[in-house]
RNA sequence: CGCGGGGUGGAGCAGCCUGGUAGCUCGUCAGGCUCAUAACCUGAAGGUCGUAGGUUCGAAUCCUACCCCCGCAACCA
């Protein structure tokens, strides 16, 4: 069985999730979804970083233990994941005891080879921030402003990870998967932006903190005066939780490369220089081949009226809300078909119930309902194969057969243009709404030398509706089974099972209830 | 000249890589239908695709310049 491996990037435990946190985890988990639908096995890893400076300080700021600070907000996170129907294979948490050995494992490994050194290096320091300052925290005036409070020069000694000297290797893998057409980083014109970043890279990687700065980490396996900074830390879960990784460079690979390389879905904002430079590195200090390097989905943001969602502009939105006044599955949808993957969009409750009602309830809801209805109306339930074909009929039979099942839509699915593909099942939707007007099963059923196309017109319905509720099913998990139960069909959705003709001649369809009941309109919100 | 994205009928977007009747959803107007979740279908109005040049038989699509908006350059998806 062919084998996909997804994950998303864990998010920081210091608040709780927002729209963007959802829309990602949506995002993964309808590919994880649609690649089992393909008879894949699907590997999904997400999860939480947990460690770092943030989270130190709010937990101290509450007056509560770092862990049992992260372990709150972790199951805001996991408790909104199950709300969503994000259907993760494994958990990704890095206070977990099996990420901080891997971590430790490799630290020593790429220490013992030489790609990490200890270094002196002396900056500017600001007391009350606790942090280093950089010459971009200098106002106009080239001075540490008041905010930053005592500014002193201070030398430290920190780990360095051998990052420069991999530079014309990762130039050079760009280009070249470019060239072998599949790009390290998709969309295509990420690939330019990273490419640029990586030209003017210089320098090694600080990848620690000495414990009196930092003490909420994985301690260095070498030098226990130290904690790994993110890097080390967070990117390493990829690996960490991957089935069958071992760190050790004489361990056999091939459990562990039936899965790899994983597909990594992230936010722009931390292709660079996260994902699309450290991470591609470490990985080839750590021996992976070239085309063991993973390649990088790199979505865009939900904007609030063309503005960032922002805490301080106060306009988060919060998907726990929206899902219980909508639905969830409305959400996804939603959040699926209303944006270009990769590029930004903007967010509106007002967007999300009008798709929510004019493709679902209307277009697909309601095509559902009429077609059960007058199945039993004039028919008892039960559908017949038949002799009849007209164009219309047949359209509809070769769009299932192929467009739907074996070429637009997958073709659209497996460039992760989700959008594209719900727009297609949007159209054929269409298709046979247009076939119910245009062929009037109301009339026919009253002209008894019609019975013949009448059973090709609802038999055509009932397959259409099967194909549409299997092809849906990745983005509405919960509406495509209520669609397929009203169908009155039990196999489990695959596109295996949704090649054209799979009704049986005289097959008893369910008795129609609404599956996707209207939103009605509400008074306009803040 | 820091990097990148965007500027397409009233609104929100796709199309641009691989030039060749400008497409989708909503909204507006006018019809039709009655199986259906006041749903469905048909038709119409509405765009010189930011501006100016260029390449081409032909450009929203390629090239050049300019204007405007946005994001990034700090661990905010």
């Amino acid at each position: 069985m062919k084998s996909f491996f997804i994950t998303t990037a864990i998010d920081y435990t210091n608040a709780a999730p927002h729209i963007g946190h959802a829309y990602e985890k949506i995002l993964a988990d309808v590919i994880a979804r649609y690649h089992r639908l393909k008879g894949e096995s699907a590997f999904f890893l997400t999860g939480v970083d947990q460690h770092g400076q943030k989270v130190q300080q709010a937990a101290q700021l509450q007056g509560v233990a770092p862990q049992h600070f992260v372990d709150s907000i972790t199951e805001k996170f996991r408790a909104l994941w199950k709300k969503l129907g994000i259907e993760y294979t494994e958990w990704a948490a890095t206070t977990d005891p099996r990420h901080k050995e891997c971590v430790r494992r490799i630290l020593t490994r790429l220490n013992d080879e030489g790609q990490i050194y200890k270094d002196k290096r002396g900056g500017y320091y600001s007391v009350r921030q606790e942090q280093f300052l950089t010459d971009k925290d200098r106002d106009a005036n080239g001075e540490f402003g008041p905010e930053w409070g005592q500014v002193e020069f201070r030398e430290e000694e920190n780990y360095y990870f051998r990052l420069a000297e991999h530079k014309q290797w990762l130039l050079e893998l760009i280009d070249s998967r470019i060239i072998e057409g599949r790009p390290l980083v998709v969309p295509d014109f990420r690939n330019a932006e990273l490419r640029n970043a990586v030209e003017k890279l210089e320098g090694d990687l600080c990848i620690s903190r000495p414990k009196a700065r930092l003490a909420w980490g994985i301690e260095f396996p070498f030098d226990t005066e130290f904690v790994t900074y993110v890097w080390f830390d967070a990117l390493v879960n990829y690996i960490s939780f991957a089935p069958g990784y071992d760190p050790a460079p004489e361990a056999d690979p091939a459990q562990f490369h039936r899965w790899w390389p994983a597909t990594h879905v992230i936010g722009k904002d931390i292709l660079i220089p996260a994902h699309g430079v450290y991470w591609p590195i470490m990985l080839k200090a750590l021996g992976f081949p070239d085309d063991k390097i993973p390649p990088l989905l790199v979505h865009g943001w939900w904007n609030i009226s063309g503005a960032k969602m922002s805490k301080s502009l106060g306009n988060i939105v919060d998907p726990n809300a929206l899902a219980d006044e909508y639905g969830a599955e409305a959400l996804r949808y939603y959040l699926m078909s209303d944006i270009a993957t990769g590029r930004d969009s903007d967010f509106s409750e007002e967007r999300l119930i009008q798709r929510y009602n004019t493709d679902l309830a209307n277009n697909l809801g309601n095509l559902l309902n009429r077609t059960l209805t007058m199945a039993w109306k004039y028919r008892n339930g039960k559908i017949a194969t038949s002799s009849y074909d007209d164009e219309m009929t047949a359209n509809i039979r070769a769009m299932g057969e192929k467009q739907l099942t074996k070429e637009a839509f997958p073709h659209c699915m497996d460039q992760f243009e989700i959008d594209t593909a719900l727009a297609l099942i949007r159209g054929y939707c269409g298709l046979c709404n247009e076939l119910v007007e245009k062929s009037a099963p109301w009339k026919l059923a009253k002209a008894p030398e019609q019975a013949d196309r009448l059973s090709a017109v609802l038999y055509h319905l009932a397959e259409a509706l099967r194909i549409i509720a299997t092809l849906l099913s990745p983005v509405l998990p919960h509406a495509a089974a209520g669609i397929l139960a009203q169908l009155n069909w039990q196999r489990p959705f695959a596109l295996a099972n949704a090649t054209w003709g799979g009704l049986p001649d005289g097959h008893l369809l369910g008795k129609p209830t609404p599956v996707f009941p209207r939103i009605e309109a509400l008074e306009k919100r803040g």
